[in-house]
DNA sequence: GTGCGGCAGCGAACCGGTTCGCAGATTACG
DNA sequence: CGTAATCTGCGAACCGGTTCGCTGCCGCAC
């Protein structure tokens, strides 16, 4: 092991001087400099991370805390985690990952530790027991998701009631009349998945102002039993003419229950999903859909945490509450209802 | 924040004495043990994870080097990052995970400043650049994935020629005479995916074997690419009677290139697939596969790394190249030819 | 009663960085 | 030319744990 000490025997100057060098905060001679690389590159010396973070009190390190339900699709989460992975690199951080079911207890851990400078929490429920060890911590921690009580926190999340109007509003004016909305499993929402109903509710809300019958499910989160949910669905409602599908599983499985129901899209039913570009390429999703941006999302949520990890100012400003407003990916799945329905 | 020294102090012991009861190293009198144990609790101490790794060398984190590719299908890979997370934490390690593009230089820089006691590779090439610098490390490394040099390394991965093999076997007993094999990209093989072709190439040599024609293409891993493809070598070989499916995104892909061609199975064409069953289940597919079995592979590797770390004995054991064995999951999407078959 | 072994607790040193105050050298300026 | 200001490098202290060797005390055995 070569530490900064062997750096300076070699260089022929102090460990102070060494670690001025290295860290460019005070001023040295060029002369000076050029020996101290010198010696770094021939010793190959690092430092030692754990001493540094001793020293000052940084780790450079951010803890993300995801959770993985059995009733959530998994796929999904795997691109928030890469948004924030990538962009803490970026940003010169790495990332702790915890993946452990009981994320408050982890979030204690890593935070009293003091393994991470700051904490991210994704797939936040309306009332989260992490919140609370957040709170508590010393550490900032940014969120993706809305909780029911952002005070004191830094929340990033897609705007889900402007998604659910603008979905709404987008076939009520292609004339649509009745129209079904498939959402997350019920688990999800009594997990305190609030963008499920916070996207329901405002659907409805719209429905109403419009004129527009809106029938609601929750799907589930699996095949087939999604598959069921859809035709199940379909077979009760045969006048809707339009589908808002805010359930990737339930997505997935589309293509091929239009098929078997012998229907195409968008001439006997149009269809709005709420999903991720990327997620739409990998299964050659042919739907138009809100774009829930989960890349963008991370790297929001990282960049706001690094604010506040790195400036003192960062420390004290107020924090923020940030919705992405939803954007309508057209693929070209939604016309004009076919005429002689309803 | 609260030290040791603070602990000690309202114990009214030395600071040495307070670690010895945590620790439980030396013997201490159960008074004592009591009176520190209250301390603790009442104050609220955890132990600076910096400082300890300082001072013991060793961090209780484990690096996870995963790559993400745009020719592969990204789901995959999340169940072997929560296989190696969730096996590490039972084992009372974190996970520091790293997805930078260039692995060797990211490899390089965490084990040179000691933020992990060990690492995982995941998704190891045929000739992985991560190798040369996992070797130079003083940390001990596992893979997921056997390279062409698996000297001095700790291997997990599937038998794949066995796999092929017996993917073959199993169709061939029922009396196919034709069959396919769609791959994964060629991209996968040229970047060194070597386990692409370890299928391919057993499965090639079974064929010549037991005299069955075996054809083979490599699919795209994106819808609806890869349909594209299935329907171009179905249309170029129709008497093929059966399917050795190695791509998840054809696997995926298949239910509906089925149906399209008015084919069902097995009645019209059997299928073997090579995923795990977790991707079954979420995509629903109804087709007989070879498990991956990626949650074992990731805990293997993890126990034997951990292994090494901690005893002594482990760090000098010889080195193991650990096969699963290929099990056959029947979902029933095999059976004899269709009489009239070639 | 004396000698010896073992145990419990303490103090000091150490892990490998960073930082702060100080001193010696150099420059600037009056 | 003398003094003040500035610059550069050094040494020591510190971050918060762990560990090693020492000492004092106790009990046991002869």
């Amino acid at each position: 092991m070569t530490t900064i000490g062997d750096v300076a025997r070699l260089a022929g100057v102090s460990r102070s001087t060494a670690s001025n060098v290295l860290s460019g905060k005070k001023s040295t001679s060029s002369e000076i400099q050029e020996r101290v690389r010198r010696a770094v590159e021939e010793l190959g010396y690092t430092p030692n991370a754990g001493a540094r973070a001793l020293a000052t009190a940084q780790t450079q390190v951010i803890g993300l805390l995801a959770q993985f339900f059995e009733d959530e699709f998994a796929p999904a989460m795997l691109q928030y985690i890469l948004g924030v992975s990538n962009t803490a690199r970026e940003l010169g951080y790495d990332i702790l990952l915890v993946s452990e079911p009981d994320g408050a207890r982890a979030l204690k851990r890593i935070t009293d530790s003091r393994m991470v400078d700051g904490v991210v929490l994704l797939n936040v429920a309306d009332r989260d027991d992490r919140l609370e060890v957040l709170r508590a911590a010393e550490q900032p921690g940014a969120l993706v998701g809305l909780p029911a009580d952002p005070r004191h926190l830094d929340v990033f999340d897609l705007d889900f009631a402007e998604a659910g109007r603008l979905m709404l509003e987008h076939l009520a004016r292609l004339g649509h009349r009745e129209l079904l909305l498939v959402s997350q499993p019920e688990h999800v929402v009594e997990r305190g998945g609030a963008y499920v109903w916070r996207l329901a509710d405002a659907a409805a809300e719209e429905a109403e102002l419009r004129d527009v019958r809106l029938h609601a499910i929750f799907g589930s989160s699996h095949q087939p039993d999604v598959g069921r949910d859809l035709h199940a669905a379909l077979d009760a409602h045969p006048g809707v003419t339009g589908l808002l599908v805010n359930n990737e599983a339930a997505a997935a499985a589309l293509p091929t229950v239009l098929r078997e129901r012998g229907l195409s899209s968008p001439q006997d039913m149009s269809v709005i999903g709420r999903y991720s570009d990327e997620f739409a390429r990998t299964f050659s999703l042919p739907f138009s859909s809100i774009e829930s941006a989960p890349d963008r999302l991370g790297q929001m949520a990282v960049r706001q945490l690094v604010r506040r990890i790195e400036s003192a100012a960062g420390r004290t400003e107020p924090h923020v509450v940030r919705f992405i407003s939803p954007e309508l990916v057209d693929r070209g799945s939604t016309a004009a209802p076919p005429t002689g329905a309803r």
